[in-house]
Formats: structure tokens, C-alpha cells, sequence
DNA sequence: TGCTCTATGTTCGATATCGAACATACGGGG
DNA sequence: CCCCGTATGTTCGATATCGAACATAGAGCA
């Protein structure tokens, strides 16, 4: 399979002509693993990355080995914001959690753009914002939803940034994104699989029926895709 | 009481000072009362205020009323950094969670200043770096510690934003903060206050011993903690 | 002094999730 | 075709927190 367009990114879409012209030569097509590691808590960060197919998690690993998801990135966004932001790491891990394609600039490259201000700086720092209104919800989430809840949020944002409505993807793993057991994972799964929702074995969940999650979900779903759209609308992608 | 010297302020302190100069007009000095809303959720923010002596809560009100506090602001930062950022306004309130004074700048002059590129920019992109890393461990600890550690952390992250080792706060404030019931707050107050930790009477807590709250806390605090202090080193204040 | 409001303390059963152990079952490689 | 590893299903007691109701007690004010 070959790398899709770098436009399928949707920052990259939305570049102005002067800048992506002056981009091109420079990103490189990569091919994404399920499982593999972007970048590492603490690590310095040498590119930073666009998915186009991919999506990838920004994952907290705490000392005793557990781990909860914080955000997750498709093709609207980028992984690696801590090289603009100036701390050039962050204490979060970035898996693949779904494989695919990217794109990736290297990090002099990506600093030199942005601190030309103008509108990449404008465009990055637009989504950073939506980025951390996911990461502010996902805490609201954790504190205050049912793991029936959280779930069907997890899924509607992984179905936002797939192209179809299968996600290959094991319990087990989503457990770890939302920093819960298998086998809780377990049973609000099926709870879904039983209402016709969704469809799954081993490994691969079909969503059948999305407005149904939508109505299973906590309103934290509908708060970050709003302010998501709000603040990268479609309109710069053309 | 007077105004305390806008330096307090560590943002302020750290700018340089040619900026300095520049700003020095245009901001004006504010007292803030406690359960003061300076943003509403979804409205143009029309300052950026800088605390001195006062504490800012960045929280998340649900539909159902019930809320959970997504990060604090002390004297280290700033409140509003969505006016920088591109997106106007964010999903969230600010409300004063400790009274005291801070220093405001119209929004026009903040994004003129921003927009300037240079070290403001960079300051404010570190700082808001710094409270990324904030929020994503509040969703971490809302998963996986418990009340105990977490009111530890609460008061930790509270401590290092004032001067004394006094907070002015009810019970059933730090419970809307943290999104649980008062009832568990008291429970894990008591226990602090048994093991000789803090002692509390009505809405004044002392924090007794400083180090225990460390050794009773999660890891979370240390986290945040660190990457505030690699982001915005005291160097800069100097 | 006494009243009243607010802050804190206590108890109860209900519920969600955990932690662990074990059962089933699909599917690819030999 | 069978075996084995991985994915999923099931159960049980333990625990943290909830939700609600009610008890106590300091602090300010009439």
C-alpha cells in the first residue's frame, strides 16, 4: 500500500501555498507500525509527525507499569507539539494505535517554520488548543463517566479519524488506553455487541451503529469534536 | 492591602526588558475575590490575567452541574491562554480558588505582544507547555489514584502557589475541585488531620507537615512539579 | 446569651470497578 | 487436522466511592 497524499492531513491541507511549497521537499512519507513508539517520556524529540492513515496515542506510563491514554491524534492533527511549545519533550509516550501512514518534518525544519510566525505558528498553536481541550475532557471523563460511557467516547473519536468504521483493535489494548481492566472492557463491550452497536472479534471492532454510540456517550465526546471543528474548520483545507 | 509588586508575578518577572517596558503601562493591577468568575465557558476572553497572591481554578462545569477542575494558576502563569493560542475562548471557567491580587492586559495588547514572535511568544508557548503537562496528569490521577492522593496533590500544587502554609478553603470547595463528594473529602481530610498532617477548621486548612503530604501523595505531583521547573526555571526571574 | 447558618462528622446501603482465577473459543502454523 | 497462543467470556469476593440522611459544633449576629 502506498503513502496517501500528505494532504489527507488535514494541517498540512490547510498550509498556505507559500509554506507547503517550501515544505515539500523536505517531509518524508513513513509508514506506521501498530505498537510503534513515536516518541518516549522525556525523549527529545527529532521530528515531529502528520498522520494521514494513522492514528496515534498520547499515553501517560505511570511507575508501576499502568497507563492511561491522555489524547489520541489522527489526520487532523500533528504528534510532537512539545518541539514548537519550546520544552522540546514531554513527560508522555506516542504509540501507534492504529497503523498507517505519515508524514514527518524534522524538528530544525518545523522550528525554523514556526518561528517565522505567520500562519503556521497561528495554525499549530489553533491545534494545539483544540489538543488540550481533549486532554481537559479526558480528565472530566475519568473522573465523572461510567466505563460504558468512556468506551463509547473512545470509540467515536477513533472512528473520527479512520477512514472506515472498522477499528483493528483488542480489548485488552483498549483497556490500556483508558487505563482500565480487560475484562471491564469486556463487559461494556458486549453490553454493545448485545444492543447491536457494534460488532467484534478478535481483534476487530465494527461500529454498526454510530448514532447509537453518540447517544451512549457523555457529552465529553461532543465538547472536544466541537471545539475541534470550531477551531480547524474545514474551510482551511481548502 | 496594596498590590504586590507585579514581578510576583513569574511570567512577568521573566520577560525581558524591553518588554518590560513596553507592557509596564498597559497593565493594570486587580484584586480577586474568591468564587470570582474571570471566564465563563465559550465567552471572548477580553484580558489575560497574571495571579500574584492569588490561586486561579481552571475547571470544566458539566451539563448536570457538577464539575472538576482541570489545573490551577498561581503566580507561575497565566489565565487565558486562548487568546494566544488562536481559539478566543475554551470550553472552561477560571474561577478564583484562593483571593488575592493579579495584574490583567487587554487582550489586544497580549496578542500584539504574542504576535511579535520573540521571547514573549516563547515564554508564553513554555508556560502553556507546562500546564499541558497539568492537565494531562489530573486525567492520569483522575484514573488511577485515589482520594487520599489525590487531595495530597491538591494541596501540594495549592501550597506551591502561596506564601504561608495556610489555604482558605472549605471542605466542600476542594470537593467540587476534585469532582467528588464533600463527604470523601472530609474522610480524607480526617486522616491527615489524625496522622498529624494538616489541621483544619472551618474553611481554614494549615498544612502541617509538608513532607508527609509528598510521601502520601501519587507520583503525579512530582511530574507536574518537575516539568514547571524545567520549563520555567527560576533563572528566568532573575 | 441564645439563635442560626455554615462547616464538619458519621452512618447506611448501593454501585462500579478491581484483582484474581479460570473457562471457552477462534485461527494460523506445523 | 490438530495444537497452541491469543482473544474473549464468566465468576467471586474486596474495595472505593457514591447518594442520602442525619448529627454535631463553631462563629457571627441579634
Amino acid at each position: 500500500m502506498a503513502a496517501p497524499d500528505p494532504k489527507t492531513n488535514q494541517l498540512l491541507a490547510a498550509l498556505p501555498n507559500a509554506e507547503w511549497l517550501r515544505w515539500q521537499p523536505e517531509i518524508e512519507a513513513v509508514e506506521l507500525a501498530l505498537g510503534q513508539v513515536l516518541y518516549e517520556s522525556g525523549n527529545t524529540l527529532s521530528h515531529v509527525y502528520f498522520p494521514t492513515t494513522a492514528i496515534i496515542s498520547l499515553l501517560y506510563v505511570m511507575e508501576n507499569g499502568a497507563s492511561a491514554e491522555i489524547a489520541v491524534v489522527g489526520n487532523e492533527g500533528v504528534v510532537g507539539i512539545a518541539l514548537f511549545m519550546g520544552g522540546e519533550s514531554t513527560p508522555s509516550r506516542a504509540v501507534v494505535q492504529s497503523a498507517g501512514f505519515g508524514y514527518r518534518l524534522n524538528s530544525a525544519t518545523m522550528k525554523d517554520e514556526f518561528g517565522k510566525s505567520g500562519p503556521v505558528m497561528h495554525l499549530m498553536l489553533r491545534y494545539t488548543q483544540a489538543l488540550i481541550t481533549q486532554m481537559a475532557q479526558t480528565a472530566v471523563c475519568n473522573r465523572h463517566h461510567t466505563l460504558d460511557q468512556q468506551l463509547c467516547r473512545w470509540l467515536l473519536l477513533s472512528l473520527d479519524r479512520l477512514q472506515g468504521s472498522e477499528l483493528v483493535m483488542t480489548q485488552e489494548l483498549i483497556a490500556n488506553m483508558l487505563g482500565v481492566r480487560r475484562e471491564g472492557v469486556t463487559e461494556a463491550a458486549l453490553k454493545l455487541q448485545d444492543a447491536g452497536v457494534i460488532r467484534y472479534a478478535r481483534g476487530r471492532i465494527t461500529v454498526l451503529d454510530r448514532p447509537a454510540l453518540e447517544k451512549r456517550t457523555c457529552e465529553c465526546y461532543a465538547v472536544v469534536k466541537t471545539e475541534y471543528d470550531r477551531l480547524l474548520p474545514n474551510k482551511l483545507s481548502k
